[in-house]
Parts: C-alpha cells; sequence; structure tokens
DNA sequence: ACAAAATCAAACATGCAAGTCCGACTTATA
DNA sequence: TATAAGTCGGACTTGCATGTTTGATTTTGT
C-alpha cells in the first residue's frame, strides 16, 4: 500500500494510455526539464543502440546522462522505450522526407528521394533492429508505412512513365533500394566509404539497375 | 578434487586445443555415438539460431534433440559453439562453390557463382550474425576469406577485362552483391519470393547495375 | 560380455538485466 | 518562498542464461 509515488509519478508524466495508437502523446502539463529529458532519453536511446545493439537500459540512461529510475519514471517498459525512440526517429524523418518534391522526372525524383533518405536508414537501422526484436511485426510496418508508401507510390509512378522497367515488381526495386541503402550506411559506419560519396554510389547502382535496357543481359 | 571426469571427456571428445586457427580438428579416436552427436549439434545450431537469432544454449541443444551436458561436452562454451557452426556453414558451402567454374565471360562466371551462393548465404546469414556478437572481427573476417576473396577476384578480373563498369570500387561491387543476396535471402524467407525465381531476380539487378552503360544517367 | 566412452537428468553456483521500491534531494512554478 | 513535480542513488526481487558438478545409465568397440 505504500507503492502510490513511482505510479502516480509516471502517470503524469508518461500520459500515454490505452492503445499503442499513432501520436496522442498530448504533453498536457509537463514540467519543463521532464520533456527535455524525456527527450535526452530518446536521443540517448539512439545513439546508445547504435554503439551496442543490446544496449540495456541502464547503458541508455548513463548513454542520456540521466538516472535509471527516471528513465522508468518516463518509459514504463523496454518495450516502451524502444518503441518510443523508433517512432521519434522516424518522425523526424518524416518531417523532412514529406517536404521533398515527387513531381517531375521519376528518376529525379528517386534521386532526390535517396538523397535524403540514407541519412535516417543509416540512423534507424540500428534502432530499428533493436525494435524487431521486442515490437509486434504488426507495430513496426505500422511505423514504416508513411516512409514506404511514399517511395513505393514514387516506384509505381515511375513503371507506369516507363521511367523504371516493369518486368521486376514494384516490391523488389522497393527492397533492393532498402538493401542498398542499408549496405551503404554500414559501409560508412566501417568507415569503408565517404558519407559525401554515398548517394552518388547509390544512385551509380540503383538507376542502371531499375532502367530498362534494350540490350538486356538476361537473355543469356 | 572430483573435478576431473568431465574435463576429461571434453578433452577426449574436442581435442582442439591452442589457437582458433584453421582446422587441425583431427578427429584422431572418437567414438561414432559422438561424432554423430558432433554433427547433430552443429546442425541444430544452424537451424536454432535461424529461428531465433538469441537462442540460448538450451535452444539449440534442444533443436539437436540431445541433453545440454551432452553439448557442452562438445563445445566448452557458447561462442566455441558459435564458431563451429559457422565454420561448418562456410565449409559446406565452400565444398560446392569451390567447383564452379570462374573461367569464360565473367558476367556469366557471376551469374553461376550468384545463383550457387544465393543458398548458402541464406542459411549462413543468421549464423554469421550471432557470431558477430561473440566472436572477433578478425576471427570472422578469416572464415570469410575464402568465399570473399573468390568473389572479389571474378568481380576484379571482369573489371579489367571490360564486362563490368569501372567507374565504382571493386569494394563496393561486392557490398552491393552481399547486400543483395541477402535481400533475396529475407524476402524468400518471408514467403514475398519464390526460391526458384531468386537467382533470376539477382541477375536481373546485378548485371545491369555492373555494366557500363553508353547512355549512362549519372551525367545529370 | 566387459571396460571405456559417452550420454542424460537434475541440481547447483554465478552473473546480469529488468523492473520495483524507498528516502533524500533538487528544481520548477504559482 | 512554499509546495508539488521530478530526479537521483541504492538496495532489492525476480527471471533467465551460462557454465559446472555429480552419479546413474546407456552405448560402443573389442
Amino acid at each position: 500500500m505504500a507503492t502510490k509515488k513511482a505510479a502516480a509519478t509516471r502517470e503524469r508524466l508518461s500520459s500515454r494510455t490505452g492503445s499503442p495508437g499513432t501520436g496522442s502523446r498530448g504533453a498536457a502539463n509537463q514540467r519543463a526539464d521532464a520533456l527535455r529529458n524525456r527527450a535526452k532519453i530518446l536521443a540517448g536511446a539512439v545513439t546508445a543502440i547504435r554503439k551496442n545493439p543490446d544496449a540495456s537500459v541502464a547503458d541508455i540512461a548513463a548513454e542520456a546522462g540521466v538516472g535509471r529510475q527516471t528513465l522508468y519514471g518516463h518509459f514504463r517498459t523496454r518495450p516502451e522505450l524502444i518503441d518510443a525512440a523508433l517512432l521519434e526517429s522516424l518522425e523526424r524523418a518524416e518531417d523532412v522526407l514529406s517536404e521533398i518534391s515527387l513531381d517531375g522526372d521519376a528518376r529525379d525524383a528517386f534521386q532526390r528521394l535517396v538523397a535524403s533518405s540514407w541519412v535516417f536508414v543509416d540512423q534507424s537501422r540500428a534502432v530499428l533492429a533493436a525494435a524487431q526484436k521486442e515490437l509486434s511485426p504488426g507495430r513496426i510496418r505500422e511505423l514504416h508505412e508513411k516512409a514506404e508508401a511514399r517511395m513505393r507510390g514514387l516506384l509505381e509512378r515511375g513503371q507506369a512513365e516507363g521511367a523504371f522497367r516493369s518486368d521486376l515488381p514494384v516490391s523488389w526495386l522497393l527492397t533492393t533500394t532498402h538493401v542498398v541503402l542499408n549496405g551503404a550506411a554500414e559501409e560508412v559506419r566501417t568507415g569503408k566509404l565517404d558519407p559525401d560519396d554515398a548517394p552518388w554510389f547509390i544512385d551509380a547502382i540503383l538507376l542502371p539497375a531499375f532502367t530498362h535496357d534494350a540490350h538486356s543481359e538476361q537473355g543469356r
């Protein structure tokens, strides 16, 4: 019967009840430093997990420069923390990506989108991997929806206009884009690729691959 | 002072002392069932880890249909087990891959190599991921050496002969091949791609991407 | 069939990460 | 400047995975 304090604090802080829907984190009456710490924790989670995919909650708290209890005050469980971190990460990407014009030549639009995307892919891939261990696949897909839909839509339009080859399903083009982006991110992380060169390298692979060649090789 | 039995048994079984060099597993005088179990454990490790990348030693033993103690009789520690499993996995791949002719047209040879490689990539990727958490990077690279050198050599020859574009470093072509193979494996695993179609899909991406086009897009 | 080799089940010790609870301390805000 | 909100360090429980040990039991090779 003396267990009210922590619970009450958490309730005040989190203000996130019910279903894990999209946002609904109406920060009603949080104190300024509480919000600041919440942000620090989220940022710390991303960088800590990038260093070590299996980072413990203690590691994350340390990385954020905050006590473990404080962290638990904001996020009840580890999955909840990971979920929030991934959400944050993707939302920040969405802020930038949603501004990009997808009009005009599909190939040019694709280049623009890729150039802006690959950095976020790099930042999110670690926390994404962590999330895949603790979150439901449905939740994962839900969080990715917007970003994936944008790229898929562009690829479909490109196919319809003849800018991209149509002998391969969009899903495969999408997957290919995905893995090449990730590959470039990994190469940058291990120092084998200059970040500034990355967009060019990616385009150099993807554009020829996605463009229908008259003298295609697969005729054998 | 009564700790000799298990240790003695292990010593007899493992017969693998000293540096983690290449092989040196001279199976001198193992009993038939011991060797059989060793094989079962190795196979079990691969499938168990494919199901769950964080499979515990108990999980692996169960998957292999063998007691946990028996497993520890063959492999002293978890890392040692993972190492052996990865080694096994790569050696079996090597058996097949080393038979493939790399002569003739570089593009054809590349297609042959890819067609045979991608299955093994699928089988090894989970174990590889597990290994990266417990083994030293040097050891990992050491185990991959042969397979990677073969592919790299082929790509280099292809560049020299003009079959493959030379405006990108071989390392990037290698990485690209790697990630596309992995991507295809993942798509097959989730049922989104027919295993029989995989080689074609892979070639359809990689060959155009690696072939120098006269009307290249990156001129902007 | 007999001794050595290998297996098994069960119990044990250890360590680490998650999550909880407490009491004292600091900071924001009215 | 009070009071509520938030933070901090530390101690604690619980659960799970690693690795060890023991002794009984089965299998193999000869």
